[in-house]
RNA sequence: GGCCCCGUAGCUCAGUCGGAUAGAGCAUCAGAUUCCUAAUCUGAGGGUCGCAGGUUCGAAUCCUGCCGGGGUCACCA
């Protein structure tokens, strides 16, 4: 199904046409003057430089084989040479209609499913998950949702980092605790005891002691990176012991990240392609791809025009352990042998852009990509009030559950200042609780464009006043509960009526879903989607002071009306959905 | 130092196929509620789009230089 939009590009492209002119020129698009027409087409002035004529002659001619069309209320010409359209209410009517009667609401899918592997959340085993964590997680969780929605056949993967450096500082920490324990005895290859020697909380107490340390100590880092390198050589007892710190740091992750209703298809890690890595450094080097380097094997990347030119890939350290390039590569072949995607999409922070470059040039010169195009999603960070990354009070990272700790309690503060869900239990109400304050936190991370940096701001993100996630959750329970009422009274929802001035700019709104979703998806920006909730709970809000549905007394325009309000309502809910926000019946 | 990103209203931010009078939220001011959740809505004020050039009929947007902020530059992830 067309949008509006769409639909009129090609009526006003077929006059183009017609002229000799490109096609394409007959763009329409929503007018940024609402002023003065509904739409626009700037075609006729670009056309000007092909055609060698002035851009308003252009515009007569075009407007020309317009005339007899009966969709067109008025179109006119502008200024140097805009084209401005209106359309009739009938026809806005047909299609509103047509929208409503749409399982999806108006939008399409895709033509060409792809595979999409997104690689997002990348928390990492032993370490709490910080505000750091958020972006990747909510901003890969939505893209997912998107790619879905759109037809896509998506696959989720965490991506956790488990296998470098940390790991064997980690394991020589243990050691020195627990210097008895059978997994640090070289003779032994098991079997190993069921239960972990260590708790989580122990990995996150010894995790930065054992960073500390190594950072004071060379000898001690050296030690590290022995234990590191014989954990990847396959150790028996490291090996048994990194997985007790794996599956109790899963575990962990798996509550976290439930609690932000981030979800994943595959909980693979670094570890999970070591051994392909072998086998893949073999042919590396055989083919040439890889070479060795001041005692390290390295794939160079740089090309021709880089300036300056860009740092080889580290394959091997020369200790023998991998880097995680080693196991970013890897990574691809295990997708390119198991899923075969057709594009993956790797939401990491901004800063890593350089790595990524790296990586795909080396996966491309390796041959290890197969048909998949490799895209790296790029975010920024959070900063504090200050400007400068998060941090606590304390001045250290704050814990990821820690903020939602945060954010609950704001929620339920201003929820109680409000007086409101005073009649609500206390299950469901701290249900409500919970949806508003990840409302919050994910609407205002969203709707910042995914590059830029913003300022982490609670008091401001958990407002139920402007463009705020508990503003679109109040607007849409609102709805619900006018739905609701015109039930229990025996009113239903009926067929559109041509829309007044009142309904006007709502029916128009609700036309621009695909217009949003689609430029979220090519552009991989989430703030699109949060662009178009806002706007549409405003429209509606404006119809919805203006309009009392349930005291209509022309029972057609009552039918109409609840009909735009409850599919005001889907849209919303859909968009919102995308934006991984839940919405609770009441509040 | 090289390279990348950013600099838009008092504040927080949108605005990348170049288009008309640069938008939104907050804050400020003036209004609206016998009625479906006023946590809302209507209106007003507020800008040399960092600075200076260039390309163009037209530049926040493209190009060059400069100023300011952040990031990054092989054996951490």
């Amino acid at each position: 199904m067309s949008t509006i939009s769409e639909i009129l590009s090609s009526a006003v492209g077929s006059a183009f046409k017609a002229e000799g002119l490109p096609e394409d020129l007959g763009l329409v698009r929503t007018s940024d003057r609402p002023d003065l027409a509904q739409f626009q087409c700037n075609g006729a002035m670009q056309a000007a430089k092909i055609a060698k004529k002035a851009p308003r002659q252009i515009a007569e001619s075009v407007l020309g084989h317009l005339e007899g069309d009966t969709r067109f209320s008025r179109v006119e010409i502008a200024g140097p040479g805009f084209l401005n359209l209106n359309v009739t209410d009938e026809f806005l009517t047909s299609h509103v209609n047509a929208i409503a009667a749409d399982e999806r609401l108006g939008c399409p899918t895709v033509e060409n499913v792809r595979k999409v592997v997104l690689d997002y959340g990348g928390p990492n085993v032993a370490k709490a998950m910080h505000v750091g964590h958020l972006r990747a997680s909510i901003i890969g969780d939505s893209l997912r949702r998107l790619f879905a929605f759109l037809g896509d056949d998506t696959v989720g993967d965490v991506h956790m980092g488990d296998w470098g450096l940390p790991m064997g500082m980690l394991i020589t920490e243990v050691k020195r605790e627990q210097p008895g324990l059978i997994y640090f005895d070289a003779e032994q290859t098991g079997p190993y005891p069921v239960e972990s020697p260590v708790t989580i909380d122990d990995l996150q107490r010894l995790y930065p002691v054992a960073a500390n340390r190594c950072k004071e100590s060379p000898e001690d880092l050296d030690e590290a990176r022995l234990a590191t390198a014989e954990l990847q050589a396959g150790r028996p007892g490291y090996r048994a012991l990194w997985q007790q710190f794996f599956d109790i740091s899963v575990s962990e992750m798996k509550a976290d990240f439930s609690n932000l209703g981030v979800e994943f298809d595959l909980w693979l890690g670094e570890a999970a392609v070591n051994d392909l890595i072998a086998p893949m450094v073999d042919e590396m080097k055989a083919s040439g791809v890889a070479e060795m380097s001041q005692g390290a094997l390295i794939v160079p990347v740089s090309e021709e025009g880089d300036n300056p030119e860009l740092p080889p890939l580290m394959m091997l350290k020369s200790d023998g352990a991998v880097t995680y390039g080693t196991t970013d590569i890897a990574t691809i072949e295990h997708r390119r042998q198991n899923i075969d995607p057709d594009l993956i999409l790797y939401v990491v922070d901004q800063r890593q852009h350089l790595h990524f470059e790296q990586v795909f040039r080396a996966a491309n010169r390796a041959g290890v990509t197969g048909k998949a195009e490799l895209e790296h999603i790029g975010f920024g960070t959070m900063n504090g009030a200050d400007g400068k990354p998060f941090k606590t009070r304390a001045g250290g990272v704050m814990k990821l559950r820690d903020l939602i700790t945060m954010a609950i309690e704001a929620a339920d503060e201003r929820i109680e200042e409000f007086g409101l869900a005073e009649e609500i239990g206390t299950e469901e109400r701290a249900g409500i609780v919970r949806m508003v304050a990840l409302a919050a936190i994910r609407f205002a991370d969203l709707s910042n464009h995914r590059q830029s940096n913003y300022i982490f701001d609670l008091d401001r993100f958990i407002r139920f006043e402007g463009k705020t996630g508990p503003y679109l959750l109040y607007a849409a329970v609102r709805v619900k509960s006018l739905l609701r009422r015109a039930g229990d009274a025996g009113i239903v929802p009926g067929e559109i009526l041509p829309p007044g001035d009142l309904e006007r700019g709502l029916v128009l709104m609700l036309d621009r879903l695909p217009e949003f979703i689609q430029a979220a998806y090519e552009r991989r920006a989430p703030n699109e989607l949060c662009e178009f909730a806002h706007t549409l709970a405003q429209e509606f809000s404006t119809f919805y002071q203006n309009c009392h549905i349930l005291s209509e007394e022309n029972k057609a325009l009552q039918a109409s009306r609840l009909a735009l309000a409850q599919l005001a309502l889907r849209q919303l809910l859909l968009v919102l959905s995308l934006l991984g926000i839940q919405v609770p019946e009441r509040m």
